[in-house]
DNA sequence: CGAATTTGACCTGCGC
DNA sequence: GCGCAGGTCAAATTCG
């Protein structure tokens, strides 16, 4: 059924297209190979082409002919005008004209057959160079660990922790504790992963005897210095961590659950990230209570155009309320996920103020469960932006967190400042805009949000996350390069020559334009206009009417 | 009939 | 302390 939902979606840009050709030919019999491919100038193009006639097969297997009317009839929100046409087409006025239309099928199969080829070959391309690139990014990995833990004399942040206001110090505080959840988080989806991010939580353990300067471990051994080092409970919230306590009614019912849920979700993190933590006790007993409110979850938003109630990124959630929020005539639906009992994953949907076609999803957690491929790409991707957002700089003198060094102004198509996060924003929120808004529409976003418009920022940033770049990154890093910001993720490096490795290897990952219209295709496969469908056919290779399209 | 959704009530944090 | 807004609960309702 939702398959069914998706293929009318999915052919909808295709019956376009089809429509476009057959208005232009305009009284010819068949579609000519040209007007069917019609952008097959262009590399994307021929892909496009190639996707489209396999949808066109799709529908009953068969291609030429008066199949390819039932096709478009199927596809037509013209139909009547569009039959009469192709009908007018394919009906032969005598036996030569009979035999020139059925070579031109033939050929036309031919082409058909020829892309789908091509879109297969694309599509074990795409796959290969994911886990290749996988595995290079866990390599990378581990040497960027090795390399902070020989970097990073404990002095400095004794020195940090010394040094500035009250305030100075609460901010950072507050930055770090949220930096160091993040990666908690991610720790717990890199277990639940696969072998590979396990050994490398595995590697990331045996390095915790010289740790990254943003850990967590830091902030709270300023604190409370005499915190247990043994491993303990995490408050991955605090106020649900404070409900444990302290609560005894029906709230603390479902606090309970939440905490038996981090329980079991830090059970996932690795020794060296959960070791040093204190109690949520420990922690109420040392923290003052206007460092404890510091204490937030990073979260990542999306900005999507969709018709759906709710874009379709793999997981299965269920709605377990819904609010009107000030500001906003559209109302707020909270989901959580269910595909594991006590997952604690949050995400929020509402549709923008501003333009009601956009659907802001909000993502809060990380998944304490194995992750079926689909959900994966939207997992990754959100959890390497958050960690984008909590590692990616240090916070300025005046409580902001200036991530303009995340990319190189000279490379900005806009202000300088466009990318800043308040520390008085109620929870560190980064955007990712899928609405392929012209760029200076795309910084645009509420105060105290750091507006992420290309991914590829979160993927040169985020070197110190084991996370994998998922489809989802790889096609939102492609999308940059659409939007105006090539050769970004190069400048944008990160001033090591490990980073700069990365950047060239992600260059030229890219750089092959099939690569790219392959990853577009997928990512629009994903995260599209398409109407809420659960069914995993992410992986299907079609372009779909999405928030690319324009701008492909 | 079980699962999912709806919706009013409740709780918490925050600003005044 | 009070009011507001965001977030969550849970009984009622709807759906498959």
């Amino acid at each position: 059924m939702d398959s069914s939902s998706s293929d009318d979606q999915d052919l909808r840009p295709v019956h376009h297209h089809e429509h476009d050709s057959l208005t232009i030919s305009n009284g010819k019999r068949v579609v000519s190979e040209t007007d069917f491919f019609a952008d097959a100038n262009s590399k994307k193009g021929k892909i496009m082409a190639g996707i489209k006639t396999e949808i066109t097969r799709g529908e009953d297997g068969v291609v030429p002919g008066h199949e390819l009317d039932t096709g478009l009839n199927l596809l037509s929100g013209h139909a009547e005008s569009e039959r009469s046409v192709v009908h007018h087409g394919i009906i032969p006025q005598n036996k030569g004209d009979y035999k020139r239309k059925m070579d031109e099928l033939s050929a036309l199969r031919a082409e058909i057959n020829k892309t789908n080829e091509e879109n297969q070959q694309l599509r074990l391309m795409l796959n290969q160079v994911t886990n290749n690139f996988h595995a290079l990014q866990m390599q990378l990995l581990a040497l960027l660990q090795r390399q902070k833990s020989q970097r990073q004399p404990l002095h400095v942040k004794t020195e940090e922790i010394n040094n500035g206001t009250l305030e100075d110090r609460k901010k950072r505080e507050g930055k770090i504790v949220a930096r160091q959840f993040m990666d908690l988080g991610k720790a717990g989806i890199h277990e639940a992963d696969d072998d590979r991010s396990q050994s490398i939580s595995e590697e990331r353990s045996q390095e915790a005897g010289t740790i990254c300067p943003s850990n967590i471990v830091e902030s709270m051994d300023y604190k409370s210095p005499k915190s247990s080092t043994t491993t303990g409970v995490v408050p991955f919230d605090s106020r649900r961590t404070t409900s444990i306590d302290h609560s005894g009614n029906n709230r603390g019912k479902l606090a309970r659950e939440y905490g038996s849920s981090q329980q079991e979700f830090h059970g996932l993190i690795s020794n060296h990230e959960v070791a040093n933590f204190s109690t949520s006790k420990d922690v109420n007993d040392h923290q003052k209570p206007d460092t404890s409110s510091m204490i937030r979850k990073a979260r990542v938003s999306v900005r999507a155009r969709s018709e759906a109630p709710m874009i379709s990124d793999g997981c299965q959630w269920r709605k377990y309320g819904q609010k009107m929020a000030k500001g906003n005539p559209c109302p707020r639906a909270y989901y959580r996920c269910t595909m594991a009992s006590a997952c604690p994953v949050r995400k929020q949907v509402q549709r923008s103020a501003e333009d009601k076609t956009i659907l802001v999803t909000t993502y809060e957690g990380q998944h304490n469960h194995p992750l079926p491929p689909a959900a994966m790409a939207m997992a990754s991707t959100t959890s390497a932006a958050a960690s984008m957002l909590l590692s990616g700089s240090m916070p300025s003198s005046d409580g902001l967190m200036d991530t303009t060094n995340l990319i190189p102004k000279s490379s900005l198509p806009c202000p300088p400042n466009f990318a800043t996060l308040s520390a008085s924003a109620p929870f560190p929120t980064v955007t990712l805009d899928l609405t392929h808004t012209p760029i200076s529409n795309t910084f645009q976003a509420p105060q105290g949000q750091l507006v992420v418009p290309s991914p590829s920022n979160i993927f040169s940033q985020n070197l110190a996350s084991p996370q994998h770049m998922s489809i989802f990154e790889q096609g939102l890093y492609s999308q940059s390069k659409f939007s105006g910001l090539q050769g970004m993720e190069l400048q944008n490096s990160a001033p090591t020559p490990l980073a700069d490795a990365v950047a060239a290897t992600t260059a030229a990952i890219t750089a092959d334009p099939n690569f790219t219209a392959a990853l577009v295709a997928a990512i629009t496969s994903i995260i599209g206009n398409a109407p809420a469908d659960n069914t995993g056919n992410n992986d299907h290779p079609t372009i779909r009417n999405s928030i690319g399209n324009k701008n492909l």
